[in-house]
DNA sequence: TATTGTTATACTCTATAACTATA
DNA sequence: TATAGTTATAGAGTATAACAATA
């Protein structure tokens, strides 16, 4: 006689898995975070610059590109606007004037810190159906995952 | 006399946000499980729709659309990529020809299933710095988030 | 006339390649 | 000749708009 089966393909479905779940929520997280962005003129990966240069990253164009993991062109992008709202300095430097410095202004460091409150508000909303401990759990372990993966994490 | 300041821009950095920990871990994972799929000539899209149908949804090519939240014309081309290669059927509803209706095939079970299997095996690699509890307490909170934000989730 | 699916087109993001200036 | 940055171009992914078939 024939078992029963579920309707799910697999025993362990893909839906279960650490991977899909963490890329199918940090894909809807992204887009809510993108859109609340946008009233302030910036993309993630404006902020991803910012984080850079905030955490202490080797401040050329083209060093910061392979701390990001992204193309020097794009960097060149990024630091155009960031510039052009004042929210970064960008100097010759003066003992190899191939190299652009970039740093963060006072005003910089302030929309940086305007971006964290954008996101700090936005993790109430998302973790609201998480108890207190369960919340802090998960930003903890998130951050155990994204230092093993080279991410930028304080604490 | 003056504090001293960290070299942070605010006293709860962007970085410790869950929305940038998701954000930043979830492209990272899903990069590399992009990369695993593509051994079998899938995209994470691909996996979306098959997890759709496995999941049950409403299996007409518009309501996979409102689903899956992505333009029925993605729809189109997802459909005939899994139609081509035996994964899905794809029928014209006779009680309304305008209809296609999909159905995930056994090859598609079977699809689904090894795509299953990588995320597993990734998850091994991805969560190596976590002892079994946590691993298991991070698989549940997002399981939670990922209900509430309405994404496919078994368990 | 409204709706489903399809095709044609356009847009966003990002990368690669070509180029300029400095070394 | 090699490297940092910039500009020009191209590709991937996905959306919007126009269209065909069916209701």
């Amino acid at each position: 006689m024939n078992d029963v089966k579920p309707p799910q393909a697999a025993a362990r479905p893909v839906t279960t898995s650490v991977v899909f779940r963490l890329g199918t929520l940090g894909s809807v997280v992204t887009a809510r975070y993108t859109e609340a962005l946008a009233e302030i003129g910036l993309k993630p990966k404006h902020v991803g610059l910012m984080v850079a240069l905030d955490s202490g990253a080797p401040p050329s164009q083209l060093e910061l590109a392979r701390t990001m993991a992204v193309a020097p062109s794009l960097v060149v992008s990024l630091a155009d606007h960031l510039e052009q709202i004042g929210a970064v300095d960008r100097v010759r430097d003066p003992a190899d004037r191939r190299r652009q410095v970039l740093a963060l202004t006072g005003a910089g460091r302030a929309l940086l810190a305007e971006c964290a409150a954008l996101a700090h508000r936005l993790d109430e909303e998302v973790t609201a159906a998480l108890g207190a401990s369960e919340r802090e759990a998960l930003r903890r372990t998130l951050g155990v995952l994204g230092a093993e993966a080279g991410l930028p994490t304080h604490d």
